[in-house]
DNA sequence: AATCATGGTGGAATCGTTTCCATGAGTGGT
DNA sequence: ACCACTCATGGAAACGATTCCACCATGATT
């Protein structure tokens, strides 16, 4: 089983192996001034003996615990991992741990997770917000370092995410392109970003703006099923849906075989977020790829480097053809 | 932009404000005992204050860390994410924060990732673990908390792992039942467990077993591509295929797409690991499903609670069929 | 030769908490 | 009335690092 579980050596050993004092041995081994005999003693003695100092002692001391918090609303979402696999690559760099929490998309959880990292004096977090920006007040005020990652909720937190405008008017053109006039966003309850540059791109092509036209889900399975299998029943005159994140187009795939609407035949989708099984799928679905990663890495980044914080950095979107948009045909008959 | 970043408040201003010494909030905050009269005074002046206790000043005092370390190949494989999903549900319910590694499988960067957590002082760890067993000793000896999750290097370290002897078992009994002969294993290294498992399955029905039937990738997308596609196109002689993990699966629908291998009807394919995309994919997969969050669960309860610790347990896979295996027909032929 | 500047060095304070121990008050038994 | 015992309480010591500051030796300057 686990050994005798040995004490950890203190820098108080290390100065007595090496004949000095603690300052010393702390100046030397943080890289300040010392006269190069002392400076090797220092190092043999740490070496020696296997000296890791104790991130809990330094922390007290400087009253800041290194490593950055990250909070996700689900780890599981490929979309999430991959935002979280960037953060982690970039903090790996700096050497700095991350630690990790999921909130569910709800507000509440979240200010608990907050809570929970402040505790833990974390000082820096990287954050795909759940709420509107109102709740995040009292962490500002407590002197969090905060960076928003794929939604933008307060002007006065820095924040990097996609660039939403142009990947929804993309997608829109396009289905418009192929001749598709009635066309629903299925959208994740959150995402007005996408919404508003949904309707306004639908406007500015001269399609009909319809309200109806946009369905909300929340962010489980279920809900987002639910979702897609009501816009494919109740609207049979769409001929064309945005998916706005890969578990809605999930639903909509799934939610289109079960009422064997066919695509692209009958309707044509586009879903957000590119996926590795966007290609296995069938048909293989047409989609607007988001450098997840590099959201994590550039959110990372501008938490973790000092300097002056740009307010905001928006990265672009692709548009990747496959094979799940096709012409506008006659509406479906209603069923 | 960020407050005045006021600073936090401690024990000691509680104390004041209460009219009481530090050692009784101590007491009264951690349940101790106190009389009902200063306990609601205590209650008073740290809701009124909104104190939080500082987990670095008792991590210090304590000499333990609260929370644990997670250790993963890669946040962006489906199952490890799930894995993860697990371990953070169960350490939410302890209130414990989780801090995450990135290991890409490399037994280096594991060990780095060890040390960087044991200097946080952290002194629980759930590792999906990456080298041989050997380079744990250190960590051990360390006083470390290891569990083991997914796979199981050492016996004297607690793991929960999934049951890869039925599993692969399952598989290819059921690919046997439909008359197959030529089975190959499309494994990751390391995974000698399915590897034995597999050899003896196919031992034990009678069926040839040959060592080039199973074939090794590394954990890249790139390099289970490249082994599925060398698979397909040098052993034309299979005609079931069984994938180590859903990576591997991916790889393998992919090269069979691009050789023009149709499945099932040239060669049926199972994968280890359901993921969303099983379902969509043309054809849809049969799986062996994997616990995958149950294991992270569980390996997270084993590490949080403190009792006896069970050497190691298995959660059993299941085999879910889908349209992605055939009775066996004439083989290929060679290309 | 006396003084000043310089630069290496170590003792001690500090960070915020828990916990040991001593103290004092109150109670019940003889 | 005294002792023994329980119980609440607060002072102070730890935990392991950083860093201020005083100290000393050495070399340079007047």
């Amino acid at each position: 089983m686990s050994g005798p579980a040995q004490r950890r050596i203190t820098i108080k050993e290390v100065a007595e192996a090496a004949g000095v004092g603690v300052a010393t041995v702390s100046r030397v081994l943080s890289g300040g001034s010392a006269s190069p005999e002392t400076r090797e003693k220092v190092f043999a003695a740490a070496a020696r003996l296997d000296y890791r100092p104790s991130a809990l002692g330094r922390n007290l001391r400087r009253q800041r615990t290194g490593g950055v918090g990250l909070l996700v609303p689900d780890i599981t979402d490929s979309f999430y991992a991959r935002l979280a696999d960037g953060v982690l690559s970039c903090a790996r760099s700096y050497g700095e741990p991350v630690t990790i929490g999921v909130t569910g998309d709800d507000p509440e959880r979240e200010a608990e997770l907050i809570g929970a990292l402040i505790e833990q004096s974390m000082d820096r977090l990287i954050a795909v917000p759940s709420g509107d920006g109102d709740m995040w007040a009292p962490a500002l005020r407590a002197g969090l370092n905060v960076v928003f990652a794929d939604r933008r909720v307060r002007t006065d937190v820095p924040s990097v995410v996609p660039d939403d405008r142009a990947g929804v008017l993309t997608a829109v053109e396009y289905l418009a392109g192929l001749g598709h006039r009635r066309i629903a966003f299925l959208a994740r309850h959150g995402q007005s970003q996408r919404v508003t540059a949904f309707l306004s791109a639908a406007a500015s092509l001269g399609l009909p703006v319809d309200r109806d036209m946009v369905v909300h889900a929340r962010a489980s399975r279920d809900s987002a099923y639910a979702a897609a299998a009501g816009l494919l029943q109740h609207h049979s005159d769409v001929t064309a849906v945005l998916a706005g994140g890969n578990v809605l187009g999930e639903a909509a795939v799934l939610a289109a075989r079960e009422l064997d609407v066919r695509i692209p035949r009958d309707v044509s989708l586009i879903m957000f977020d590119d996926v590795p099984w966007a290609e296995l799928c069938s048909p293989p679905l047409t989609v607007i790829a988001q450098p997840a990663q590099d959201i994590g890495y550039r959110a990372a980044e501008l938490v973790l480097r000092q300097g002056r914080r740009p307010p905001a950095v928006t990265l672009p979107t692709r548009l990747v053809v496959r094979a799940s948009c096709g012409p506008r045909v006659a509406p479906r008959r209603s069923s």
